[in-house]
Order: structure tokens, then sequence, then C-alpha cells
DNA sequence: CATGAATGAGGTTTCATTCAT
DNA sequence: GATGAATGAAACCTCATTCAT
């Protein structure tokens, strides 16, 4: 039972390395196998393939990001239709926002090699395009909201292309932070803004008179 | 003179076909030799390697770009302190942006599969991170918008990620229309809406008041 | 005690059914192993190594076939030197031919499968050339009758190679019936025909005249 | 123009060898460049793979050998319907036969090393049914016949299979030959035996009595 | 200007088999 | 009886690039 388990962890710690110098295109199965001091046949016991083995390395980490999207939308979806302007704009607006892409770039930055692995390394790989993933769950959660903008005001109307651009942005939004910023803190304040900025800009495209009231104000 | 010009550009054409279905690192000299019906070394005496001949086909579009964005830039640099928040929130704001992102789209239009090759099958080529290099060019344009709004509101302050964040989507918004947005027509819409979203986000962070004052306006 | 036969009949299965898609050569021991629901271990416990994994399958009906062969051929060798012309093309002439040839077919249709096998997917192994044992045993027979002929017509004499010939055509022959033909019964009308064919032939070439002579009766 | 001509011819000498020692499957492409003392990329730039290398070797000769048979296949077709029983019996039968078949077997002899080759080493390309091709070819020889012979008499029948295997028969006794016998004189005399043998096997299946009415001869 | 032969290292994957447990 | 980890050699093939002609 020990061996076993150490085998494909010299494996998969001398795959990380290679993948994350190289990008998986470029890395080769046989560099890992030697740094592992290990044979190729010994790789293709444990994984089938060189997809599977770079797989092996981000699922975990894939799947957490994943299962806490998912169960902040679900949340999300139960706003009721009359709240769901309050949750925009009122007191305490984006609180629940907050709460959820913290809580992503949490599980992030507790695994930020690997993210980083996933999101720059990735391609050719099954996951390369693994960031659509992340989005589609994003652009389901803003197909409701738009939804409901559209009933709440009538007479306003978007480009279709608009909430699914939204939704791509917030989770690049994510992307940037761990892709660019090494410290989780800093991240945070980072995503606080980012919320603001998310929502302002939503906001912005359905109700412009929002900001021209206020010119006045600063002039 | 005819000659070589016909043997590059069936180089070209070909070299096109298959970067753009396998991307770069995939992408077969020796295919794009047989298809262009040439000789490896015919190629290898135009171009000096697999890299050159895939930045010769971008360069052009790449340069246009760049210069638009340079010039574009270069006229925002000189708004007077005292209009720019006019020009960010006053009557008409928002024009000169969208005067130079849709100048920006146009060209990239007019040449959308070189635009489609350059920003999702460059990986592996020097220009994997063009992209970078337009995010640097904006970067400056929003790096001098804070200074200047860190004079006018001398105690408000961002994180230090924030300014380079929001030119790196001003960037992503121009590569989401053209890799999502066929029509041409659409992805002006989108710009137009861009702008709104763009300008709404940055002031939102810089400004959040302006939403609250308007609660009241949509309860 | 029941447990070590189950493994091994569900090897045997597994393995038939892998190398009588593949072949011996393309089979592969891993697929063999994981269809059966084994560990590789298991089945070099067993078995010494891939032939004779593969000979295990065949062995059984190889056995039956030569003894049959054995069988009959012991008894042709023992008709009287005065009777064989008789034999051969005499009132009855072939019942025993047919005999021996359908004992032989019938034990072949017993196990078409394991027949098939050997037949057509043994290259590689060390029964690729099995066919050349049961031609061997064919030839030992019609060097006897070819001993006897020339006895009987001291003044004929046929090609060196001729005896050995027909003893491979006779085993091709129901090589033939089991590779083509689906039906035993079909198979059986077949070597009936095949019995005339084998001793037309023969007799063609050692008594010409018999043709000869007729040829008005079908002008 | 000297230099690719001797790569090739030195590539080819090797894996003949290679190929003729082990069978086109056990055959080691890395075996045979560093015997032809080539690299494994000039091999590849002269054949695609490994079949088209193998293919190479015998090509030549296939298309000989079956231009050679459509050719008499092509005469033999053209017999009048009155004349075939005096081409399959009467004085003079087996002429054409024989020129045929000595022919091929001439093809054959002459390039006997790259005979022996597609018939005994192909196994696992895509040569590997090659006789069956000229079993086809055959085989519309012999259902010509048959229907000639049908009409001639009306109330004999055969097996639906037989036809098939004359011609099946007919070409395997080539390739006994071409197998069996080293010497290209001792070939021919066993084809010439091989004709009477053919026909005289034919005959007896069609027309039984030519035999029986000739027993008290040999009584 | 262009040919096309040749390099040589490298790619991923598969294999039959062994052996400590 | 049976496991399953590990071996290690070998497989076919592709690649960007070079260079004498």
């Amino acid at each position: 039972m020990k061996k076993n388990t150490d085998t494909i962890k010299k494996i998969q710690k001398a795959a990380f390395k290679e993948f994350f110098e190289k990008g998986y295109m470029k890395a080769s199965l046989r560099k890992i196998c030697s740094d592992a001091g290990v044979t190729t046949g010994a790789l293709y016991f444990f994984f089938k393939d060189k997809d599977e083995l770079f797989c092996s390395l981000v699922r975990g980490v894939v799947d957490e990001i994943k299962s806490v999207m998912l169960e902040h939308f679900a949340l999300e979806q139960n706003i009721k239709e009359k709240d769901f302007i309050e949750a925009l704009i009122g007191e305490g607006a984006g609180k629940e926002d907050f709460k959820a892409l913290s809580d992503i770039t949490d599980i992030m930055y507790k695994n930020r090699d690997l993210v980083l692995l996933l999101l720059t390394k990735a391609q050719g790989s099954s996951l390369e395009n693994v960031v659509d993933v992340f989005i589609d769950l994003s652009t389901k959660q803003y197909e409701t909201l738009s939804d409901k903008m559209s009933k709440a005001f009538p007479n306003k109307s978007i480009s279709k292309y608009f909430a699914h651009w939204v939704a791509h942005d917030q989770v690049q939004a994510l992307v940037y932070a761990i892709t660019h910023i090494e410290n989780e803190d800093e991240a945070m304040i980072y995503i606080s803004n980012m919320i603001l900025y998310l929502r302002g800009g939503w906001c912005s495209v359905w109700i412009p008179e929002a900001f021209k009231n206020n010119i006045d104000n600063f002039k």
C-alpha cells in the first residue's frame, strides 16, 4: 500500500514540474518518468495517457471550484423577484456575491499552483477549455437575472451578447486575480472592488440614468 | 519579381489554413509546404523558421491595431485635468472611447480571420502573449486616469491591481467581441454597451456614492 | 478446486475472443486479463506464456483431428496390393475416403470456432504451421499409394512433388470447407464432391488414358 | 539523381532481409534503417509507413501476375460454347491452361524471393490477403465455365462451393509450386501434371461416368 | 529561387513478463 | 491461488530544420 502511493506521488510531482515549466503540449513524459525515477511502464500502469496524468493533478480543485459555484448560484436563483433589485443596489448589496467570489478565491489560493497550471498550461489537454465550463455556470446565473430585469424594466433591452459577456467577465476577474496577484489578502481587496465594478457595469447598461442624475454632485 | 511573390502567397495561404486548424504548435510545416505545392527549402528561403512564418501572417494587423491604440490613447492623455470628470460622466461622456474602440473593432473585423488566428491559435509562438502588449498600452491610459482621479478625490484609494484589471478588461472586451460575435454591426452595439459597462464599473469603484443616491428611484 | 477451474475458464474465454478478433500476434494479454476480470499474475500462474495460453485453447481439437487421421490412414495402409485399384476406381470406390474425411469434418464442425482460430489466427504462435502436421500425416498415406501404383504401372512416373501436393490438397480441401462453408450439411455435400475431385485428379495424372478414351461419348 | 536511388535501394534491400527473416509484423523499422545505414527520417521521406515500404517491394510482381492472369482469362472467356468441351477433354486439351500457368509460374520464379515474401511473410500488411485477389480472378473464369457446363449438361449440378474451390485450388497449386519447389524446371513438370490433375478433378465431378466406363481396362 | 534528400532527436504508447507480497 | 506494481525495451512515426545542388 505504501509503494504504489509513493510511485504515484513521485510521478505526479515530476509531472507537475514538467507541465508547469513547459506547458501540456511541450511536456515530455520521458522526462517526467526519468525525473520521478520511474519507468514509462510504471506511469502507464497508473495513468491511461498523458491527458489523464495531467487531469489527475487538477481534477480535485476543478471539482471543488465547480461545486462552490453551483452551490452559490443555486442560492442566488432563489432570490424572490421583488427582492432582486434590492440585492443589486440596495443596502448590503453584493454581500452574497462577495461570499461566493471570496469562497472560490479562497479555494483557488489554497491550491494556487494547480490552478495556475490549469489556467495557463492546459492547452492541448482535454481541460484546455475548462474556463468555459465555469463561464457556462456563471452564464446561467446572469441569464436568470436578465430575465428578471427584463420584466422589471420592460422598456429596456440589451445586446444579446451582453449577459454572456458579464458572466464571462466575472470568471475572468477571478482568473485575473489568481494569475496576477500573489498574495491572497490583496486578492480579497481586489475582489471586493470587483463586486462594485461588476455590479456597477451591469447597472450602467441596464439603468444608465443612475449616473447621469448625479453629475452635478461632482462638478 | 512575380514568382517569389506568388510562392510567398501560396505558402502563407496554406500556413494560415494549417495554423488555423491545428494551432501553432500542432501545425506541421511539412503539411503547409505540401498543401502549398512547395518544398521545405522554398519555405526556408523566405522565412527563417516556423515562428517567423506565423508572425508574417499577423504582423500587419498587429501593427495596425497597435497604432490605432497609441493614437487614441495619446489624444486621451491630453484631456485637461479639469475636464476629465466631465469626459467620464458628463453629457457626451464616452464619445471618445467609442470612437477609439469602434475604430479598433473595425480594423479587427476587417481582418477577422487573422485576428482570430492571433488571439486563439498563437500559443507556442512568440506572439502567444500579444494581448499583453495591448493590455500594456491600455494600462498606461488607465494609470494616467488613476493619477488624475487620485488628485481629484484625495481621500479615495483603490487596490493597486484595479487599474491594471480595468485596462485588461477593456482589451478583453474587444477580444470577446471578435471571438464571440460574428457580425460587425452586432459587435458595434455590443461595444457601445461595453463603454457604459466599463465606465460604470470604473466609477462604481471610484465613486460608489453615484449609485447609492439613486436607490430610491427604483424601489 | 472450483475456483481455479473458474479462473482458467474465464481467462480462456477472454483469450479466445481476443485471439479471434486480433490474431495471435496482435492479441494483448493485458486486454485478455482485464476482460476476464483477472490480473496478469493469475494468468501467469496457470499459463507459462502467451503461446501456451493459445495452445491450451486448441490442443484438444488438434489431438482429436490427429488421432482420427492416424486411425483412418492406418486402415488404408492395410489394403492389399491387388485390391487398391479396385478401391480407387471400382464400384464403391471412395467409400473409405468419405468416411475418413466426413469423420474429420464432423469433428472440425463440432469445434468450428476453435478450428477457425487454429487455422486462421495462429500466426506467430508455435502452432502457426499446424496444418503441415496434418499434411505430413496425409503425405505418408499418398506415398504408400504412390509406391503401390509405381509397381502396378511400372512404366509410369510422376513428378516427385506430385504425391506431396495431393496430400497437401486433401488437407486444404478440408481447410477450405471449414473456412468457407458455415453449414455442416453443405460441407458434407462438398466433401463428397471432393472425393470425386481428388480421386479424379489423382487418376488423371497416373492414368491419363482414362479420359482420352471417352472423348467420343461427349462430342 | 544517384543519391536518392541509392538510398531507396539500400533501404529496400535491408527491408527485404528483415521482412523475410521476421515477417511483416515482427520486422523492425529501426533495424532496417540501421542495417541500411540510414536514419528513420530518410526512410519516412521515401515511404509513408511500414506498409508502404513492404508494398513497394512486391508491388511490381503483384501487378505482373495480375496482368498475366487477366490476359489469359480474357482469352479463355472467348472460347465458343461448342468448343469448350473439346478444349476441356479433347486432343490438345489443356494447352491454353499450360501456357497461362507456365507464364505465371515463370514470372513468379523470376522474382521468387519477392513472391515468397508476399506469400509467406505479409501477414499484418495490407497485402496479407493478396492471394484472395488472385483467387477472385480465377473464380470468374470458373464461374463462366460452370455456366457453360450447366447448359451442356442440364441434368447435372454441383455444390455451390465447388467452382470456387477449384478456382481456389488452381491458385493454391501455384502457391504450392513456388513455396515448395526450388527449381523452375521441376516446377514446370509439376505444373503440367497439375493441368491434368485440375482438369481430371473438375471432370470427375461434372462427368463421373468418364471413369466408371473404363474400369475394365485396369482390372 | 528553389529543390528534395537527409538529419537525428524526440514523441507517446504498448508489450510480455516478473516477483514480492 | 492470486494480486498488482513495476520493468525496460521496443514499437512506429513526426518534427523543424539544414544544405548541397
